[in-house]
DNA sequence: CAACTATTCAAGTGATTAGTTGAATACTAG
DNA sequence: CTAGTATTCAACTAATCACTTGAATAGTTG
């Protein structure tokens, strides 16, 4: 009975390919769009050859496929089925990986600032112009929808753009970020860098097709401050 | 910015769990009910040490939790979310692991007859009295419904009690076998068994979930032949 | 065709993992 | 308290994995 084992084998390698970080962190990216080896080498701090070595076993476990185009081979995920398997992955981690909770704790110190805002609360605040809201998704998602009066600077340009926040108001504002959805970690790292810069920052509690699909107003191509 | 980077570290940690064939096994059991570790063991043809070790894994991923009662110690899933995010992992391996659909073509030989049936298509048959249905899920999932005329012979007692199934007709009727879901294995390992002994066998396009959810006819408590 | 670039391949090292074996723990039954 | 049982722990080996380095491939540009 080596069907039942080598079928095991194979989803195994699904679950390989999951069990690293930096392929994970790779995936987390390629979710956002297609990337070239020379992108996703950079913002996940490897080397060139590591990154493609990563990237082909990816392909291998089939959640991911390539696509060359003169000299550049762009990398994009291979369905939607992977996203969900992501999503998944990253519930049950929050859920019931103790050790993720105490992460977020111990990184994002201030218990009182911690708590993320939820949706109802964001939206009132953002209408008494209390608030910035900070979408740190890429442009094509911003562009598709997004929360009334975001901002949009995607997370790998945030170091950058940084005085578009700040010159918001002149004062210390408090900045609202949120995401692709409740575990996408974009948020928590935006929250992460700000605090790192001194500026107050919060997590909006989920993402945003949470904030569409409850119901509350959204616009869609762009917008500014 | 280790932050990012432990947290990923931490997604990782349950991707590992779900790298090793053994510990999919494993869970694949588990999320049809406790079970001591014994009964694991032998189910997946583990030592007991071993089997251990991989149910602790599972535990710091957070996947299962455990339970003393008397002398045993019995391990179950640990929520929902970790069968979702098993059905991702089978969902993503099927579609886009070519190996798993060469496996299944290999290992259930015949092309005609490896197309699973459609849920319509049996309910027809099994009111014209052409198959028997065979439910391979266990006693208890069985007794919560079922397809109705569904003969409930739980995968590990099949080699057993195969009269049961040949002697429903005398001939060599069609078996249609069905489990949890279109991915669980259970009873793709059916009817690979079935076919071993010679027997015409088929599975139900999807399991009982499905079969229930379009709303057709079930039965509950039990049914014989 | 030669110089250049982006990616992949190949080989090697140190660390991690699966599995075995045998002993230790924790509980039950007599 | 002793004998027996279910599970876990600890120590070890062989295999696998992550990462580095340097060379090879495939494409582009002059």
């Amino acid at each position: 009975m080596s069907f039942k084992h080598d079928l095991f084998a194979q989803f195994a390698r699904v679950g390989k390919a999951l069990s690293n970080g930096n392929r994970l962190e790779l995936l987390e990216f390629l979710a956002q769009g297609e990337r070239s080896v020379e992108q996703l080498s950079k913002v996940a701090g490897l080397t060139v050859a590591n990154t493609s070595q990563h990237l082909q076993q990816l392909r291998h476990a089939g959640m991911v496929t390539c696509r060359k185009e003169g000299l550049k081979v762009y990398y994009c995920i291979s369905g939607d089925d992977v996203i969900k398997l992501l999503d998944a992955l990253r519930a049950v981690a929050e859920r019931h990986v103790t050790d993720v909770q105490h992460l977020v704790n111990t990184y994002l110190t201030v218990k009182d600032d911690l708590e993320p805002i939820p949706r109802t609360e964001l939206l009132e605040r953002v209408r008494d112009g209390l608030v910035t809201v900070l979408d740190v998704r890429p442009p094509e998602e911003y562009a598709a929808g997004h929360v009334p009066g975001a901002v949009n600077i995607p997370l790998q340009e945030l170091e950058d753009r940084l005085e578009e926040l700040s010159n918001q108001e002149g004062e210390n504002r408090e900045i609202v970020a949120y995401c692709r959805g409740p575990h996408c970690v974009l948020a928590f790292d935006a929250v992460a860098r700000l605090r790192e810069k001194g500026m107050k920052a919060r997590r909006l509690e989920d993402g945003y097709p949470e904030w569409k699909t409850s119901g509350l107003p959204i616009e869609d191509s762009q917008s500014g401050t």
